[in-house]
DNA sequence: TAGATTGTTAATCGATTAACAATC
DNA sequence: TAGATTGTTAATCGATTAACAATC
């Protein structure tokens, strides 16, 4: 049984068969598989072939058989995914088993709406401490003066950055110092990574908006 | 010159010329273009050639100019771009200048952070009324139950939905029936249109998230 | 075993890049 | 005019789809 073998070994992509790395367009839809799969746990659906899935997902079974062929063999000929086990090694390959722990730098709407989207409320990633002037009710809140000396024992690898525009770049060579790897800059300032070992997510809030409002207007026309 | 004539007209595409339609990929990069314009105009830079764009960007200076050309001749041999002009084009290909107001049905962190955002703060889209129980400071609030009643009167174009999963479907019918043609979705339900001339933008808010922690993996497996 | 469905290879399609004539 | 830079066409590259042998 292939899929026993692969169970354990935290990362076990290239074990032996060389694999296609994966494109940017397989990884961006990672996220949604993940969603999807999350779904069918929930309707208590156990087993899916790739064309079942495909057709909920309005994509075709060869990509999604594609994409998952980048990681590893996750299903079996004739039977299709066991989808727990998809589910869980999707959750591996995006890295949600690595025991992210979070700090929010800037407290804001942005801050608290992402501390309650799946990805924290499954305690896939854990917040740790809020550096800002006012705090929620459940974390501990840190005065952002302070953060020089309290990251480090904090043990966090992921900053969630919510400050004025004007400190974000100041901030986040502070962040690189202390060890942070990964950030995710809510901000509107456009930051250059402080050294290479970090990486750098910003975030778009209107995006989704301005692309509703091109559909909008572009549906318009073809009537 | 080529430019002037284009001014009048608030859809000019495809006047003469054949455009190639812009694929989904262009597309997915006009709001990355609105806000590096912004910028330049922030930064008081009125014209710019598709070359330098290109480096500040990050891209090519030949998909700067195909993805441009989808939409017009904004550009002009020997000088480049006049940014202001660009920024105001791409505005209206957005469809930021389409006068477009919004509702909000349900009011949460997702939805206060929208209304910070630069689409709103900047005037491009007109936030009109808030449908939930907790009022924000400066919008007229009226129940959920009033939506059939109240929305017609707003002319509204464009709804934000930020209710419980288990109600979004239905509060979508009334939506579509009310009039309104572009919905942004910030709940976890899965929505389906419920007639042909509405647009649906779901929004997944984690999902710079879990690409984030995909790239620490990944980086951390390259090293 | 027979039916189903995978992982993969080859073929198609689309998007990006390079190059250049047109022209400001 | 000469230099610069566009819009566009052709060449390259990458991603998606189709097809099928392998196999559960």
């Amino acid at each position: 049984m292939k899929r026993i073998d692969q169970v354990e070994g935290t990362f076990d992509r290239d074990k032996e068969k060389k694999r296609a790395t994966p494109s940017d367009a397989t990884v961006r839809r990672l996220p949604r598989y993940y969603r999807y799969l999350s779904r069918l746990l929930d309707d208590g659906i156990l087993r899916i072939s790739s064309s079942r899935l495909a057709t909920r997902m309005g994509v075709t079974a060869s990509q999604i058989r594609q994409d998952f062929s980048c990681f590893g063999d996750f299903g079996q000929q004739g039977y299709g995914y066991n989808v727990r086990y998809l589910y869980n090694k999707i959750s591996r390959i995006l890295g949600m088993k690595d025991g992210h722990r979070a700090v929010f730098i800037g407290w804001n709407d942005s801050a608290h709406a992402l501390l309650s989207s799946p990805t924290f409320a499954n305690g896939d990633i854990t917040p740790v401490a809020v550096f800002a002037e006012v705090s929620p009710r459940d974390l501990p809140c840190y005065p952002l003066q302070d953060l020089r000396e309290v990251l480090p024992r904090l043990d966090a690898t992921i900053a969630v950055l919510n400050t004025a525009p004007a400190s974000a770049q100041d901030v986040l060579s502070v962040l690189a110092d202390c060890g942070i790897r990964g950030v995710l800059n809510y901000t509107t300032a456009h930051l250059t990574t402080p050294n290479t070992g970090m990486t750098i997510q910003n975030v778009y809030l209107d995006d989704p908006c301005l692309l509703l409002c091109y559909q909008m207007g572009s549906r318009a026309c073809e009537d």
